[in-house]
DNA sequence: GGATACATACCATACAGTCGGTATATGTCA
DNA sequence: TGACATATACCGACTGTATGGTATGTATCC
């Protein structure tokens, strides 16, 4: 546990070190069962440095929240599922990373903020909102492509750019609830297989004929 | 707070009480921010009579999937969508009946297994897998409607019954998680709006032509 | 020389769990 | 039928410790 020293140059990093600990810590146990020690040791930081970042637990709740909504907005802006002319490729090639990037341990791919929102939706309503601030502005950045693959296949059925984004969220949720229930990580991939079934069915093309990505 | 007294015909009652105080705080709060005291001041019982009737707060959270799990299997088998003799008709008034029970208070109808599933992960794997069996257990009872409907249906596509089934609850698992996240449980009926648009899709049949359930 | 970024010892309390006691029901034997 | 024993279902004061948070000191940078 190499400590860093006075005169590291890893010093002032205890703030990242600390998030990055909660990200990984509070999606395995969950937050409240998350200890201010737990992060201290898993950072190698002491208390000190913990109150002097943070000024209470929940000020670092919500201060998680936000690192996850900038890593992971960086993370996925800087993914391949970009790359594709076709507004509805993209759509898609979103939906095959998302299942790609299932993959190791569950605490490892599950959603952060999905995890706390859920927890802690009536004992802290602030982390809750930071939570809810993430998750739907990820939604947000699918929304563009959602809209412009409307348009691009002439959709004019009932159902809206932003509905579709939440929905996509909703399942890629839902499949990580089943995967911890079930202890395993395919039950969440499972789940984007018929995702991606449902939006080639809006958008009515075939099924497999843009890329390949299963099996 | 009118507590049952000895002569009292709710005599022994104390842990259906510290159940249903379970199941109401718990998907508010959580389970590891829920505490034992919280417990009995809601069930009107002393910790005494907890620790009687459970050996510890983990032994409680087990029962409490364990009771969710019972309650919900009658509610559900009790539900009017088992009606119609149409099999795919039962499995979208399924998905009508989960909708049209999502009012009120978000902890009055989220679901308390999927929570504490998703908490309690990797701290407490005894709760998590009475957790899953309430969710996967429930998924079951639908798996033997949807499988009919294949048959009736002559569906040969090369998705399963089972798959559906578990797609179903992630998709409902997942809509609370946004509903939560949010604080709107339209959030949660939005999500199931376009889970019955997919499920009329895989059996090849039109949109709103079997009955009516939309707003 | 002041602000920043820690370190460390300490504190108050909330928490899960314990333990001796009590009230009631049930069984049993004379 | 009644006395006694045993088991069940609680009651509520107590406890050890874990936990969030604080107070004070110190090194480094600007």
């Amino acid at each position: 546990m190499p400590r860093p020293t006075k005169q590291s140059p890893e010093r002032g990093s205890a703030r990242i070190r600390l998030l990055e600990a909660a990200r990984d810590i509070i999606r395995a146990k969950g937050f409240a069962a998350t200890t201010v020690d737990d992060l201290c040791r898993t950072a190698a930081v002491t208390k000190g440095a913990f109150f002097h970042n943070f000024g209470s637990k929940d000020a670092l709740g919500i201060a998680a929240a936000e690192f996850w909504a900038e890593t992971t907005s960086g993370f996925f802006a800087a993914a391949p599922y970009h790359d594709p002319a076709d507004a509805l490729e993209r759509v898609l090639a979103y939906v095959a990373f998302r299942k790609a990037i299932i993959a190791g341990d569950l605490a490892e791919f599950t959603c952060l903020v999905g995890t706390m929102a859920q927890e802690v939706y009536a004992s802290a309503p602030d982390i809750r909102d930071a939570c809810g601030r993430s998750i739907f502005g990820h939604t947000a950045t699918l929304e563009a492509d959602i809209e412009a693959a409307r348009r691009d296949h002439g959709i004019t059925d009932d159902w809206t750019a932003e509905s579709l984004a939440r929905y996509t969220q909703a399942v890629i949720q839902g499949g990580f609830i089943l995967a911890k229930a079930g202890n395993d990580p395919a039950l969440a991939q499972e789940s984007l297989d018929h995702l991606d079934r449902y939006i080639r069915h809006l958008f009515h093309v075939a099924e497999d004929d843009t890329d390949e990505w299963s099996h």
